[in-house]
DNA sequence: TGATAATAGGACTTGTTTATCCATTTATCA
DNA sequence: TGATAAATGGATAAACAAGTCCTATTATCA
Protein backbone atom coordinates (compact mmCIF):
# COMPACT_ATOMS: atom_id res chain seq x y z
CA UNK A 1 0.00 0.00 0.00
CA UNK A 2 2.80 2.65 1.07
CA UNK A 3 6.06 3.03 0.05
CA UNK A 4 8.75 1.64 2.09
CA UNK A 5 9.50 5.34 2.86
CA UNK A 6 5.94 5.89 4.47
CA UNK A 7 6.52 2.55 6.17
CA UNK A 8 9.89 3.53 7.99
CA UNK A 9 8.52 7.24 8.60
CA UNK A 10 5.56 6.06 10.22
CA UNK A 11 7.14 3.62 12.42
CA UNK A 12 9.87 5.60 13.25
CA UNK A 13 7.75 8.74 13.95
CA UNK A 14 5.55 6.24 16.55
CA UNK A 15 9.03 5.77 18.31
CA UNK A 16 9.89 9.40 18.70
CA UNK A 17 6.59 10.22 20.05
CA UNK A 18 7.47 7.37 22.54
CA UNK A 19 10.19 9.44 24.22
CA UNK A 20 11.94 12.56 25.64
CA UNK A 21 10.24 15.21 22.79
CA UNK A 22 13.84 16.97 23.82
CA UNK A 23 16.16 14.15 23.29
CA UNK A 24 18.11 13.70 20.35
CA UNK A 25 17.94 10.25 18.95
CA UNK A 26 20.17 8.57 16.39
CA UNK A 27 19.04 7.18 13.35
CA UNK A 28 21.33 4.20 14.04
CA UNK A 29 19.18 3.32 17.09
CA UNK A 30 16.17 3.60 15.18
CA UNK A 31 17.23 1.29 12.42
CA UNK A 32 17.95 -1.26 15.16
CA UNK A 33 15.48 -0.83 16.85
CA UNK A 34 12.88 -1.18 13.49
CA UNK A 35 15.36 -3.63 12.01
CA UNK A 36 15.80 -1.29 9.01
CA UNK A 37 18.23 -0.56 6.51
CA UNK A 38 20.40 2.36 8.73
CA UNK A 39 21.17 4.49 5.20
CA UNK A 40 17.51 4.56 3.76
CA UNK A 41 16.25 5.72 6.95
CA UNK A 42 18.70 8.14 7.04
CA UNK A 43 17.53 9.71 3.85
CA UNK A 44 13.90 9.45 5.02
CA UNK A 45 14.64 11.34 8.34
CA UNK A 46 16.29 13.84 6.39
CA UNK A 47 13.04 14.58 3.93
CA UNK A 48 10.72 14.68 7.11
CA UNK A 49 13.57 17.04 8.56
CA UNK A 50 13.60 19.12 5.47
CA UNK A 51 9.53 19.29 6.00
CA UNK A 52 9.61 20.86 9.18
CA UNK A 53 8.00 17.04 10.87
CA UNK A 54 11.14 16.19 12.39
CA UNK A 55 13.96 18.31 14.02
CA UNK A 56 18.12 17.38 12.99
CA UNK A 57 21.07 18.43 15.24
CA UNK A 58 24.36 17.38 13.81
CA UNK A 59 27.34 16.37 15.17
CA UNK A 60 27.99 14.93 18.44
CA UNK A 61 25.14 14.51 20.95
CA UNK A 62 22.90 15.65 17.28
CA UNK A 63 20.01 13.74 16.13
CA UNK A 64 16.69 13.27 15.31
CA UNK A 65 13.48 14.43 17.19
CA UNK A 66 10.05 15.98 16.60
CA UNK A 67 9.50 19.12 15.28
CA UNK A 68 5.78 19.12 16.26
CA UNK A 69 3.84 17.97 18.43
CA UNK A 70 2.59 14.26 18.47
CA UNK A 71 -1.21 15.57 18.41
CA UNK A 72 -0.56 17.93 15.82
CA UNK A 73 0.94 15.01 13.04
CA UNK A 74 -1.48 12.72 11.02
CA UNK A 75 -0.55 9.62 9.83
CA UNK A 76 -2.00 11.21 6.64
CA UNK A 77 0.67 13.94 6.93
CA UNK A 78 3.38 11.86 7.03
CA UNK A 79 2.28 9.81 4.03
CA UNK A 80 2.06 12.72 1.83
CA UNK A 81 5.67 13.87 2.30
CA UNK A 82 7.22 10.35 1.27
CA UNK A 83 4.06 8.91 -1.39
CA UNK A 84 2.41 10.47 -4.19
CA UNK A 85 -0.72 10.30 -2.07
CA UNK A 86 -2.74 11.96 -5.12
CA UNK A 87 -2.56 8.70 -7.03
CA UNK A 88 -5.31 7.65 -4.38
CA UNK A 89 -7.68 9.93 -5.84
CA UNK A 90 -6.90 8.95 -9.74
CA UNK A 91 -9.29 6.51 -11.27
CA UNK A 92 -8.49 2.67 -10.10
CA UNK A 93 -9.22 1.64 -13.39
CA UNK A 94 -6.70 3.92 -14.66
CA UNK A 95 -8.55 5.77 -17.10
CA UNK A 96 -7.85 9.73 -18.73
CA UNK A 97 -11.75 11.06 -17.62
CA UNK A 98 -13.44 9.43 -14.73
CA UNK A 99 -14.85 11.46 -12.30
CA UNK A 100 -17.89 11.47 -9.94
CA UNK A 101 -20.01 13.02 -13.12
CA UNK A 102 -18.17 10.75 -15.89
CA UNK A 103 -17.70 7.95 -13.41
CA UNK A 104 -15.89 3.82 -14.75
CA UNK A 105 -17.44 1.34 -13.46
CA UNK A 106 -15.49 1.42 -9.95
CA UNK A 107 -15.48 4.57 -8.90
CA UNK A 108 -17.93 4.63 -6.83
CA UNK A 109 -17.08 1.89 -4.84
CA UNK A 110 -13.56 3.06 -5.14
CA UNK A 111 -14.31 6.68 -4.00
CA UNK A 112 -16.30 5.02 -0.56
CA UNK A 113 -13.11 3.05 0.60
CA UNK A 114 -10.64 5.59 -0.60
CA UNK A 115 -12.53 8.30 1.16
CA UNK A 116 -12.96 6.46 4.22
CA UNK A 117 -9.35 5.21 4.29
CA UNK A 118 -7.99 8.86 4.09
CA UNK A 119 -10.19 9.84 6.81
CA UNK A 120 -8.99 7.53 8.77
CA UNK A 121 -5.39 8.61 8.18
CA UNK A 122 -6.03 12.37 8.72
CA UNK A 123 -7.46 11.26 12.39
CA UNK A 124 -4.89 9.26 13.47
CA UNK A 125 -2.29 11.18 15.34
CA UNK A 126 1.46 10.18 15.90
CA UNK A 127 -0.15 10.66 19.60
CA UNK A 128 -2.75 7.82 18.49
CA UNK A 129 0.24 5.92 17.34
CA UNK A 130 2.63 6.02 19.98
CA UNK A 131 -0.30 5.25 22.76
CA UNK A 132 -1.45 1.98 20.72
CA UNK A 133 2.34 1.27 21.01
CA UNK A 134 3.06 1.91 24.14
CA UNK A 135 -0.74 -0.71 25.21
CA UNK A 136 1.16 -3.01 22.98
CA UNK A 137 3.10 -6.01 24.54
CA UNK A 138 6.26 -7.05 23.94
CA UNK A 139 6.66 -3.62 21.97
CA UNK A 140 10.46 -2.52 21.97
CA UNK A 141 11.97 0.88 23.64
CA UNK A 142 14.13 3.03 22.31
CA UNK A 143 15.81 2.96 25.45
CA UNK A 144 16.38 -0.89 25.19
CA UNK A 145 18.31 -0.26 22.11
CA UNK A 146 19.86 2.10 23.72
CA UNK A 147 21.24 0.08 26.67
CA UNK A 148 22.36 -2.43 24.46
CA UNK A 149 24.55 -0.32 22.32
CA UNK A 150 27.21 1.01 24.92
CA UNK A 151 29.42 2.40 22.52
CA UNK A 152 26.28 4.83 22.08
CA UNK A 153 25.43 5.70 25.16
CA UNK A 154 26.36 9.15 26.32
CA UNK A 155 26.31 10.40 29.86
CA UNK A 156 23.97 13.36 30.17
CA UNK A 157 25.04 16.59 30.74
CA UNK A 158 25.66 16.61 34.63
CA UNK A 159 26.05 12.56 34.68
CA UNK A 160 29.50 12.10 35.44
CA UNK A 161 29.09 8.04 36.85
CA UNK A 162 30.94 5.92 34.07
CA UNK A 163 30.57 2.16 35.30
CA UNK B 1 -3.63 1.32 -6.26
CA UNK B 2 -3.50 -1.26 -8.82
CA UNK B 3 0.13 -1.35 -11.40
CA UNK B 4 -1.07 -0.32 -15.06
CA UNK B 5 -1.14 -4.18 -16.18
CA UNK B 6 -4.07 -4.68 -14.01
CA UNK B 7 -5.82 -1.46 -15.08
CA UNK B 8 -5.21 -2.06 -18.55
CA UNK B 9 -6.47 -6.00 -18.52
CA UNK B 10 -9.97 -4.42 -16.18
CA UNK B 11 -10.42 -1.91 -19.01
CA UNK B 12 -9.89 -4.62 -21.87
CA UNK B 13 -11.91 -7.07 -20.50
CA UNK B 14 -14.47 -5.32 -19.79
CA UNK B 15 -14.82 -4.19 -23.48
CA UNK B 16 -14.80 -7.74 -24.17
CA UNK B 17 -17.39 -8.23 -22.12
CA UNK B 18 -19.60 -5.82 -23.95
CA UNK B 19 -19.18 -7.23 -27.41
CA UNK B 20 -20.61 -10.82 -29.00
CA UNK B 21 -18.68 -13.50 -27.23
CA UNK B 22 -17.58 -15.51 -30.30
CA UNK B 23 -15.88 -12.64 -32.10
CA UNK B 24 -11.97 -12.35 -32.06
CA UNK B 25 -10.68 -8.75 -31.54
CA UNK B 26 -7.51 -7.58 -32.21
CA UNK B 27 -4.73 -6.02 -29.68
CA UNK B 28 -4.95 -3.06 -31.96
CA UNK B 29 -8.18 -2.46 -31.55
CA UNK B 30 -8.71 -2.63 -27.63
CA UNK B 31 -5.23 -0.43 -27.56
CA UNK B 32 -6.75 2.38 -29.93
CA UNK B 33 -10.24 2.21 -28.11
CA UNK B 34 -8.11 2.40 -24.38
CA UNK B 35 -5.72 4.48 -25.70
CA UNK B 36 -2.98 2.36 -24.46
CA UNK B 37 0.40 0.96 -25.31
CA UNK B 38 -0.16 -1.32 -27.98
CA UNK B 39 2.54 -3.81 -27.42
CA UNK B 40 2.34 -3.44 -23.33
CA UNK B 41 -1.52 -4.54 -23.76
CA UNK B 42 -0.66 -7.75 -26.06
CA UNK B 43 1.98 -8.49 -23.23
CA UNK B 44 -1.24 -8.10 -20.90
CA UNK B 45 -3.56 -10.25 -22.77
CA UNK B 46 -1.53 -12.93 -23.29
CA UNK B 47 -0.61 -13.25 -20.04
CA UNK B 48 -4.90 -13.62 -19.13
CA UNK B 49 -4.96 -16.02 -22.30
CA UNK B 50 -2.09 -18.30 -20.40
CA UNK B 51 -4.51 -18.10 -17.27
CA UNK B 52 -7.39 -18.88 -19.15
CA UNK B 53 -9.46 -15.92 -18.53
CA UNK B 54 -9.13 -14.97 -22.61
CA UNK B 55 -9.12 -17.21 -25.12
CA UNK B 56 -6.63 -16.74 -28.16
CA UNK B 57 -6.35 -17.21 -31.91
CA UNK B 58 -3.08 -16.11 -34.33
CA UNK B 59 -2.85 -15.77 -37.28
CA UNK B 60 -5.56 -14.15 -39.57
CA UNK B 61 -9.23 -13.42 -38.40
CA UNK B 62 -7.60 -13.87 -35.21
CA UNK B 63 -7.42 -12.30 -31.91
CA UNK B 64 -8.80 -12.50 -27.96
CA UNK B 65 -12.17 -13.39 -26.41
CA UNK B 66 -13.28 -14.41 -23.45
CA UNK B 67 -12.51 -17.60 -22.07
CA UNK B 68 -15.05 -17.43 -19.23
CA UNK B 69 -17.98 -16.69 -18.72
CA UNK B 70 -18.32 -12.61 -17.77
CA UNK B 71 -20.47 -13.78 -14.84
CA UNK B 72 -18.03 -16.12 -13.65
CA UNK B 73 -15.04 -13.51 -13.75
CA UNK B 74 -14.68 -11.16 -10.89
CA UNK B 75 -12.26 -8.01 -11.06
CA UNK B 76 -10.40 -9.91 -7.98
CA UNK B 77 -9.90 -12.61 -10.19
CA UNK B 78 -8.74 -10.41 -13.11
CA UNK B 79 -6.08 -8.47 -10.44
CA UNK B 80 -5.14 -11.43 -8.74
CA UNK B 81 -3.14 -12.95 -12.06
CA UNK B 82 -1.28 -9.73 -12.55
CA UNK B 83 -0.37 -7.82 -9.04
CA UNK B 84 0.97 -9.56 -5.91
CA UNK B 85 -2.60 -8.89 -4.50
CA UNK B 86 -1.11 -10.52 -1.29
CA UNK B 87 0.76 -7.18 -0.34
CA UNK B 88 -2.29 -6.32 0.40
CA UNK B 89 -2.90 -8.77 3.09
CA UNK B 90 0.61 -7.62 4.79
CA UNK B 91 1.02 -5.11 6.99
CA UNK B 92 0.44 -1.49 6.34
CA UNK B 93 3.11 -0.45 8.31
CA UNK B 94 5.96 -2.83 7.17
CA UNK B 95 5.76 -5.07 10.77
CA UNK B 96 7.14 -8.45 10.55
CA UNK B 97 5.04 -9.71 12.89
CA UNK B 98 1.61 -8.11 12.59
CA UNK B 99 -1.68 -10.31 13.31
CA UNK B 100 -4.86 -9.80 14.75
CA UNK B 101 -3.39 -11.29 18.04
CA UNK B 102 0.30 -8.62 17.89
CA UNK B 103 -1.62 -5.89 15.63
CA UNK B 104 0.32 -2.96 14.99
CA UNK B 105 -1.31 0.32 15.78
CA UNK B 106 -3.07 0.91 12.19
CA UNK B 107 -3.84 -2.94 12.07
CA UNK B 108 -7.45 -2.60 12.54
CA UNK B 109 -8.43 0.42 10.22
CA UNK B 110 -6.51 -1.42 7.70
CA UNK B 111 -8.26 -4.80 8.22
CA UNK B 112 -11.45 -3.25 7.79
CA UNK B 113 -11.00 -1.01 4.52
CA UNK B 114 -9.10 -3.62 2.82
CA UNK B 115 -11.25 -6.71 3.59
CA UNK B 116 -14.32 -4.14 2.65
CA UNK B 117 -12.00 -3.63 -1.08
CA UNK B 118 -11.78 -7.19 -1.35
CA UNK B 119 -15.12 -8.24 -0.67
CA UNK B 120 -16.32 -5.63 -3.35
CA UNK B 121 -13.47 -6.39 -5.69
CA UNK B 122 -14.55 -10.59 -5.56
CA UNK B 123 -18.31 -9.23 -5.86
CA UNK B 124 -17.83 -7.41 -8.80
CA UNK B 125 -17.86 -9.15 -12.03
CA UNK B 126 -17.16 -8.82 -15.45
CA UNK B 127 -20.85 -8.79 -16.28
CA UNK B 128 -21.28 -5.84 -13.68
CA UNK B 129 -18.30 -4.09 -15.43
CA UNK B 130 -19.80 -4.26 -18.75
CA UNK B 131 -23.38 -3.33 -17.64
CA UNK B 132 -21.79 -0.19 -15.87
CA UNK B 133 -20.20 0.87 -19.08
CA UNK B 134 -22.70 0.46 -21.65
CA UNK B 135 -25.39 2.43 -19.44
CA UNK B 136 -22.64 4.99 -19.23
CA UNK B 137 -22.82 8.22 -21.51
CA UNK B 138 -20.27 8.49 -24.58
CA UNK B 139 -18.65 5.02 -23.93
CA UNK B 140 -16.62 4.38 -26.96
CA UNK B 141 -17.59 0.80 -27.85
CA UNK B 142 -14.89 -1.54 -30.22
CA UNK B 143 -17.52 -1.38 -33.02
CA UNK B 144 -16.74 2.19 -33.92
CA UNK B 145 -12.78 1.65 -33.47
CA UNK B 146 -13.26 -0.66 -36.35
CA UNK B 147 -15.65 1.34 -38.34
CA UNK B 148 -12.89 3.91 -37.94
CA UNK B 149 -9.85 1.55 -39.07
CA UNK B 150 -11.20 0.37 -42.43
CA UNK B 151 -7.71 -1.46 -43.09
CA UNK B 152 -8.45 -3.51 -40.29
CA UNK B 153 -12.40 -3.87 -40.92
CA UNK B 154 -12.89 -7.36 -42.71
CA UNK B 155 -15.63 -8.86 -43.94
CA UNK B 156 -17.09 -11.79 -41.90
CA UNK B 157 -17.79 -15.17 -43.80
CA UNK B 158 -21.14 -15.04 -46.03
CA UNK B 159 -20.95 -11.11 -46.18
CA UNK B 160 -20.77 -9.64 -49.64
CA UNK B 161 -21.45 -6.23 -49.60
CA UNK B 162 -18.23 -3.95 -49.63
CA UNK B 163 -19.80 -0.26 -49.96
C1' DT C 1 42.77 23.26 18.23
C1' DG C 2 42.39 18.71 16.76
C1' DA C 3 39.78 14.32 17.07
C1' DT C 4 35.40 12.44 17.02
C1' DA C 5 30.58 11.68 16.08
C1' DA C 6 26.75 12.85 14.02
C1' DT C 7 23.60 14.65 9.98
C1' DA C 8 23.60 16.17 4.82
C1' DG C 9 23.98 15.16 0.30
C1' DG C 10 25.47 13.14 -4.00
C1' DA C 11 26.79 9.15 -6.88
C1' DC C 12 26.08 4.66 -7.69
C1' DT C 13 23.97 -0.15 -7.76
C1' DT C 14 20.12 -3.33 -7.97
C1' DG C 15 15.63 -5.00 -9.03
C1' DT C 16 10.98 -4.29 -10.81
C1' DT C 17 7.60 -2.22 -13.77
C1' DT C 18 6.53 -0.29 -18.01
C1' DA C 19 7.33 -0.05 -22.69
C1' DT C 20 9.46 -0.99 -27.31
C1' DC C 21 11.25 -3.79 -30.97
C1' DC C 22 12.20 -7.84 -33.63
C1' DA C 23 11.93 -12.56 -35.05
C1' DT C 24 8.96 -16.72 -34.86
C1' DT C 25 4.85 -19.28 -35.24
C1' DT C 26 0.32 -19.96 -36.93
C1' DA C 27 -3.86 -19.39 -39.46
C1' DT C 28 -6.24 -17.47 -43.45
C1' DC C 29 -6.77 -15.80 -48.06
C1' DA C 30 -5.91 -15.43 -53.03
C1' DT D 1 1.60 -22.62 -52.56
C1' DG D 2 2.85 -18.06 -51.48
C1' DA D 3 1.51 -13.65 -49.33
C1' DT D 4 -0.55 -11.69 -45.51
C1' DA D 5 -2.15 -10.90 -40.85
C1' DA D 6 -2.29 -12.09 -36.43
C1' DA D 7 -0.56 -13.82 -31.65
C1' DT D 8 3.90 -15.45 -29.26
C1' DG D 9 8.17 -14.92 -27.14
C1' DG D 10 12.72 -13.01 -26.32
C1' DA D 11 15.85 -9.12 -25.92
C1' DT D 12 16.34 -4.68 -24.69
C1' DA D 13 15.61 0.07 -22.99
C1' DA D 14 13.65 3.60 -19.84
C1' DA D 15 11.88 5.02 -15.48
C1' DC D 16 11.37 4.42 -10.81
C1' DA D 17 11.99 2.61 -6.01
C1' DA D 18 15.03 0.73 -2.74
C1' DG D 19 19.30 0.40 -0.96
C1' DT D 20 24.51 1.25 -0.51
C1' DC D 21 28.60 3.93 -0.22
C1' DC D 22 31.49 7.87 0.05
C1' DT D 23 32.49 12.61 1.07
C1' DA D 24 31.27 17.06 3.12
C1' DT D 25 29.56 19.64 6.82
C1' DT D 26 28.75 20.63 11.58
C1' DA D 27 28.76 20.30 16.53
C1' DT D 28 30.94 18.54 20.70
C1' DC D 29 34.62 16.99 23.58
C1' DA D 30 39.33 16.52 25.41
Amino acid sequence: MFSQASEYALRALTELARCDPQEWVLTSQLAKLLDVPVHYLAKVLQTLARRGILESQRGRQGGFRLGMSPDDVSAYDVVRELDDIRSLESCIMGENDCSDDTACPLHALWKTIRDEFVDALRNTTLRDLADFQEARPGSGRLAAVKSKLPELRRPGPGAAASG
